[in-house]
This record gives C-alpha cells, structure tokens and sequence, in this order.
DNA sequence: GATGAATGAGCCTTCATTCAT
DNA sequence: CATGAATGAAGGCTCATTCAT
C-alpha cells in the first residue's frame, strides 16, 4: 500500500556529488518559493536562480527547462508527504486510523509547506500540466492510496463494504483539496487544523453509511 | 437568495451597439476556447483575434488587457449560469429541490460548456487571479447561494439544523469540483451525468446527519 | 532558357505596402553587408537590424529566422543577375555571344556586388545550406543555363557536339568562382575583369576542342 | 617542389607523450568528424569531446579554442595529403605524370577523407577563416605546387610554355574543386573517379594549346 | 595531467501594446 | 470605429571557457 508513492524519491542520477545534491536542492527549494509568490507562469528563471543564490545558467545543470522545474515541485515534496505518512503509519493499527491519519496529514502537510502547497494545489494539480505523465503518476497514487486503505478497512471489517469506493474518493480528496485551496487563498479558517479534525470525522462517517441506492432523481426541467 | 449572481449581468457600458455587442461577445468566446486549450498563460492575443475574426488590435477597442480578457471569463459565464439555475428553480418547490437542481446543474452546466469549465476549473478558480475582486465576487455568491439554500431548508424543516454549515459547503463545493475537474482531465467517469446524481443524493444525504459532535481526536504522533 | 531563373523574382506576398516593400528590401540589403562581413554564421540579428535601421523586433515582421534571411540572399539576388542577363541577351545574336556574355557577367556581377557575391560564393555556395530546396534551385538554375546555351550552340554549329556537357559546365562553372574567390579573398587578379576576358575566352575554346577520348590513364600505382 | 608543404607536418610541440598524441589525434579526428556533420558553426566543443570519448575540459589541454581545432583541420590532413603524393610521386618520372598524379589524387583524397573535405572545401577553403595565416599558407601550397610542376614540364619541353600559368592553374583548382564539391553535396557523378581521369585528362590537354592571344573581346552593352 | 562542475556573456525570439491613418 | 504596422521590453536558453581538486 505504501510503496506507491516510494517511487518518486528515486533521485536523478547526476546527483551523486555532496555539492550538486545541495544545489539541486536548494534551486528546487528556491523554485517553489518563487513559484508560490508569482505563479509558474510569471516566475523567470533568473529569479529562482537569485533566489537560489546560483548563477542563472547553473539552473540548467540540473533542470533542462522551466518546465522541468515545474514538474519537479509535486514529485519531490510529494515523496517528503509519503515519507512521513509512512513512518508515522507505522505506529498505528487499523486502517481506519491510518485513513484518518492519511487525510489529517494531508492538510497539516499542506499548511506546513505553505509555498510547496500553492503550487500544487493552485497552480500544478488543477492544470493541464498534470498530464505529463511523470507528474500525473506522482498525484494519482495520491488517490490510489487512499481507495487502498478504505479496502483495507472494509476487509477488516471496520465499515461495511464500499458499493462505489471511487465516489468515496471523490468527496474525500475534493473535500480536503477545498479546505486547503480556501485556506491558501483567503486564510479561513483562521485555525485550520481545528477545523480540518471535525471535517475529517465526518468524511470517515461516510464510510459507515455508504451510498444508500436511493429512487434515481433527476431535475424534472 | 438569486439576487446575488446577478451583478455578473452587467454588460459593459461600451457594448451598446449592436455590432459592438457582437463583437464583444465573440472575441470572449474566442477567448474561452483559446483559454482552454492552450491555458491562460500560453495564450496570446493574437491567437484570441484570429479566433474570433477580428483584427489583432480590435480586441483593445473591447478589452483593456489579456488580464482583463481573463477575468472576464468567469464573470461572464457564470452569469449564464445563474440565469438557467434562476430560470428551472422557479419551477420547483422546496429548497431541497432546489439545492439538488443547483449541484446537479453546476456539473451539467460544466459539461455543456466544457471550454469554459476547463478555464474556469483549472485555471480561474484555483489561481492567484481569484484575489482580483471582482472575480472572486462573481466565485463566492457561488458559495454563498449554496449556503443560502442549506439555510432555507433548514427553515422549512426539511433537514436538522447544520452546527458547522461551512463545512457542509467545503464539502459540497469540494465534491462537485473534484468530480468535474477529473472529468476534464481524464474524461472519467465516461457517463459524468450518471455518476453526478447519485453523488448529490450522497452528499445531501449529509444534511440528514449533520457533524456528530464527537470526542476531538488528533494523530499521536 | 532564360525563365529558369525567373521564379526567384517572385516577392513575398506581403509586401504589398510600398513602406514594407521598402523595409524587406532595406532588412535584406543590410543584410547581405552584415553577412559579408562578419559571415552568416557569427553575423547577429541586431546588427542587421541596426545596419537596416529598424528596430530589432521589426525584423522578425519580415523574416522568420535568421536563417530565413540568410537563404532570401542568394534566391533574391540571382533573380537581378538573371534579369540583367536576359536584358543584355537580347540584343546579342548567336549563342556564342550569349555564352561569352554569360561567364562574362558572372564575374563583372560579383565584383559590382561584393558583399553579396561574398555571402554566396564564399558562406552560402559551398555550405550544406544549399541542400533547402528554395536555395538550391535557385543556383540549380545556374548550371542549367550555362548548359543550355552549350547545347544551343551546338545545335546552330557554332561548336561540335559535345560528349560530355556536364564536364564542360563543371570546368566553366569551377573556373569562374575559383577566379571570384580567389579575388574576394586576395584581390589577386588587381584587375579582375582584365583577367575575366581571356580566361573565358580560354574556357570557350574548349568547346572547339571538345573531351578527346585519349586511352584511359590511371596512376600507376 | 614537395617540401613546401612539409612544414605542416611539424607536429605541436606538446605531443611529446604517446598518451597525449593520441588524444591529440583523436580529438583532431572527432572534430572532423563533427565539423562534416554540423558545420564548424553550428559544432559545440562538447559534441567533439563527446565524439572523441574525453572530457570536455581535456580538449583545453589540447587546443586553445574552437577556431584552433578548426584551424588544425586543414593543416593537419593537407600534411597527409602531401606524404601520400610524396611517396607516390617518386617513382614517377615527368612532370606530366607527376602533375597527372597530382590532380587525380587531390579528387581521390577527398573521396577517401569524405569528412575533412566536407570539412575543408565545405567549410574552410571558402570561407574568411583562411585569412588566419597558417591556414592560408597550408593552402596556398596547393596551388604552388600545381604552378611548379606546370613549369617544371615546360622546361621538359613537355609542353609549350605557358604565357599565363596562373589562369591554368585557377581553372584547375575551380574545376577539381566544383567536381569535389558537387560529389560531397549531391553524390554526382556517381563514380566520383570514372569521372575524374577523363576530367584531369581534357585539362591537361589545355597545356598544349595555352592561351591563345585573340583580340579583346568585351560585351558590347 | 585529468576532470567535474561552474559561470558569464550573449543572442534569438516572443508578444503585449500603441499609434497613425 | 477599425486596422495594419511598428516596437520596446523581456526572458529562455546556449556554450565557450575557466578552475578547484
């Protein structure tokens, strides 16, 4: 369940020497600052490089392009998330606190790496680019993880078997991207991890009473 | 309750020829198919010209600047949109009914005009643009017609009174985004419309049981 | 004979406007100096630009590339050799004459167009450039009169038939631009159309006293 | 007569060691191999070092800079050129069958080295770069040898002497070179050598009847 | 001597926007 | 109002060359 997202820690090659490693890094990590503050769009490249504190054409000894950069952003702090979710799912039992704790750590990963979370949530994941297929891989096992462990639960017998797990995912996933983007954009909730706990409650309530098949309605208009 | 959408109607105050009108009009059409298949960054004026059969410099008889052609966008449409939701509502009874029409339109709607959605959904609305006011104007009384109509069926008793009615809307709005931006991106599910009312049957179904007000429970880690 | 080289007169379909007629013309002509000087490949768009007197990004109003001027050179400037050929064959008789008025105005062009007999004989000739189709042709043209006056002859009993034709063109043709290299390069011969006269008096003299089948020779060892 | 192309023999002084030579080489021998391919223009000093199998900053232990390599390339294959007809040209006799020689293994070395003659009659010979001295003189040797033996057979009495050995030798050079030329951009004649012995042959003959004094003749317009 | 890494200077090209007609 | 033409300001990217190890 947990290797999924391993994949995208693999780092690049070139990146053997202690030197490099630090400026691979620190440009990826100037990027997201600078992509944060102006967008990709408008971010030049010379002002990641400034903000890297590298010479403008090293960018390019580790990145080919600007949209290379762009695509590194959700790879690599996405692999940081996994990371995280992994060792402190070690800990716990159940799929059900480990779903919790997926979700929870989903929007507390996001307002610890604010910059980080502007450019996925608001620049990256909703964009077109997602369809390059390195970045769409990386962001899909998000979803994957998640349908994963609401399986689990259901074959611990924590809830009742998921007649439409995808639906499911969709309110999950759409609920905490909401929180977050509204969070990013406007700071409401002032206290987001105070609101995002009851907000995941209730979304894990929905897993004890599934879709009910209800008469099929549809606007008479 | 519609009143609020309803400022997006007003035209500019230049379109008062017939011609002008016409024009208008098509260079924003133009925009939103070029908007959608090349993004907003990408696109080039010159292209939106060539798209609408004008002259290059025209466009800066209707349109200050690409921003301003951008944030038209949104404003526009959604309009349109409040127009047709205003139009069936009318129609029905209770604010059950109608909230229903209003989530299933708001995906409908989307799929009918799918240039505009893919502007709208992975462009406008989690961009950096939204801060300009009168955008995020136009994208809150989307919000705050669904809380509205929470609010009015709780008055009529139609469902217990909602503890944390925000919530309940990150929620809603969250779900229904998530459903259209997938299906712009990955054209799942194949039947969007069929996957669409049993998802606003589900989340309705959250208004019978609103937030438990349960012990607070946080990651131990 | 003579309509081989026509195409290349062929203007740009733009160019309609008097001022940008004069503008593609006066960015050319710039740049065929700048080529000159610098040679094609070290030559800089804004030095043309600046040689023509226009704005940098003007330039690109008219030309593609940089490559895209660089092959307009000899397509343009053939088709005036051409035209002052056809002008001054008219009046002359036999195909003799046009022959020897040919060669003759081969090198009397190059020397009263220096800069842009430097950029075709000496950058664009011999470059791998000339594989572009547009360009090729236009210097295809080139043999191919000088080969049909051959033959013209021929047929009106000036000289006996010719065994081998395209031997002939080649010594003629190579003779030629090795006497206008040698002169761009060195201004050896000082005089150069003193030099020209005989030497294309020689080279016609091989036409009375064409390819003799002498016993094959090959180096003995 | 033969030593005055020797001189490009002398090799760099640094290639002293054999590890050296060979890198020395094999970097001489890769820029060919680029140059032909890209044009000397166009070629980076990384894609040589890539074609030579060495670092990039290796090649600065062996050239000072780009144009050096280019420069090299002449020089360092005419030497071989010479050696070869060096040893050839011993066991001849005449001048004639020297100067025979000559013509004929100029079109056949460039045949054999397809890379360094693309290089060289492509790129080098025409171009402003053989105002660098050392590369003129490598070149001018060409044609010094070619007057030599011209003389040499007259004061054989092999042939007449000639009133204007230069114009002999450019229409020489130009037709041996456009023969080249012509072969290395568009593969004719076929064979390149079946073609070549007549060529040489005709223009031999034109020892025998040089130059003819007939009246000045000039275009009439 | 060999090499991986770094970098500064440069150049082509793009476009939003303006303006004269 | 309409528009063809012009242009200034920028930005991405390349590469020859250097240098510390």
């Amino acid at each position: 369940m947990l290797q999924a997202l391993e994949r995208g820690r693999a780092q690049s090659p070139k990146a053997k020497q202690s030197r490099s490693r630090d400026r691979h890094a620190e440009i990826l990590s100037a990027a997201v600052r600078v992509f944060a503050r102006d967008g990709i769009a408008r971010a030049r490249i010379a002002d990641i490089a400034a903000e890297a504190g590298v010479p403008l054409s090293s960018v390019y000894d580790y990145y080919d392009s600007k949209e290379d950069i762009a695509y590194a952003v959700p790879i690599a702090q996405t692999s940081e998330f996994v990371a995280e979710f992994h060792a402190k799912a070690l800990k716990l039992e159940g799929a059900d606190e480990r779903l919790y704790l997926f979700m929870w750590l989903t929007v507390d990963f996001a307002r610890r790496h604010q910059d980080w979370a502007r450019t996925l949530y608001l620049e990256v994941w909703p964009s077109v680019m997602v369809n390059k297929t390195r970045v769409k891989d990386s962001l899909d096992d998000f979803g994957r993880i998640m349908y994963t462990l609401i399986q689990d639960g259901e074959q611990a017998g924590l809830w009742p078997a998921d007649p439409n797990r995808y639906q499911t995912v969709t309110i999950f996933i759409g609920s905490l991207s909401q929180m977050i983007i509204t969070w990013l954009l406007y700071k409401r909730p002032r206290q987001l991890m105070k609101a995002t706990a009851p907000l995941v409650q209730r979304l894990m309530g929905l897993l004890q009473t599934s879709a009910p098949v209800i008469e099929q309605r549809r606007p008479k208009n």
